[in-house]
DNA sequence: TGTGATGTTGAATG
DNA sequence: GCATTCAACATCAC
């Protein structure tokens, strides 16, 4: 599930569970969701660590350590967090764990194995190595308008790339082209300065939004707009047209047919 | 029971 | 070399 807004929750579910804690051991269930390291090598990294904090970027969650390192946590498509006492409340997919020395435990459960963890000594290193943008709300319009300078490719195409911006994903990219009445397949190249200005502007205003009043994790308003619009069979609230479902980047795509504009 | 899934990557292609 | 596209990843839920 996790786009901006549910790794901002889950920072805030993180920095509640493990700011101040001490890990004293770590569990590995699955060593292939450590992409950098084997399991115990892993878990020896750890042992020991006092969590400081986290610094979240896009989607990336970063769990500092106070000997300067970092946990990356990335959640893939469906990972979780979920801190228990008693081991029957262990998720069933869980993947690994810290166990922190006040007796709690906080999981990772990952069903679908997309998530990425890493330990990293130089957190700002991994960050250029993957060439990952700025975090979405934090996003500058001189930036942003460069970046779109010379592309070919599709709106949608442009928002999903975590180099230009970080942190938008399938959901909240259709409910950008849907507020700036633009089609998600829409050439960067053919649009105007004004709409990309308008793109700009809806980035942000979605972003702070939902991470305003984005529940965790799960049960989003009723107004959200996968609520109303985006699902087969879906209602466009201001009932300009109907709700139309096609591929654009490779993704599953909704759109409202006679409101959204094909610029090209 | 077959299909698709809210993400990323690396190989292939242009 | 760069931008872009696309299959692959592994598993579950519908």
């Amino acid at each position: 599930m996790p786009e901006l807004p549910e790794v901002h929750n889950f920072k805030q579910y993180f920095d509640a569970a493990a700011t101040n804690q001490v890990i004293d051991r770590v569990t590995v269930h699955d060593d292939k969701i450590i992409r950098n390291m084997s399991g115990p090598v892993f878990t020896d990294a750890l042992a020991g660590r006092k969590i400081t904090g986290s610094v979240r970027r896009g989607k990336y969650l970063f769990a500092q350590l106070e000997n300067g390192h970092d946990l990356l946590l990335h959640f893939g498509m469906n990972g979780d967090l979920n801190l228990y006492q008693d081991e029957s409340d262990r998720g069933r997919f869980e993947r690994f764990a810290l166990h922190f020395r006040d007796g709690n435990t906080l999981g990772f459960d990952d069903s679908r194995k997309f998530a990425r963890i890493l330990y990293l000594e130089d957190r700002l290193a991994y960050i250029e190595q993957i060439k990952l943008g700025p975090d979405a709300l934090d996003l500058e319009e001189a930036y942003f308008l460069h970046q779109l300078e010379g592309r070919k490719t599709t709106l949608k195409g442009i928002l999903l790339n975590q180099s230009v911006v970080a942190g938008l994903g399938n959901l909240y990219v259709d409910e950008i082209c849907y507020r700036t009445r633009l089609h998600p397949a829409s050439r960067v190249n053919a649009m105007t300065l004004e709409q990309k200005k308008m793109i700009y502007r809806e980035i942000i205003d979605v972003m702070e939004y939902a991470t305003q009043n984005a529940p965790y994790y799960r049960d989003y308003p009723e107004n959200w707009f996968w609520h109303t619009w985006r699902h087969e069979g879906g209602q466009d609230p201001e009932g300009e047209g109907a709700v139309e479902i096609t591929k654009v980047a490779g993704r599953t795509t909704y759109y409202v047919q006679g409101r959204q504009k094909l610029v090209e």
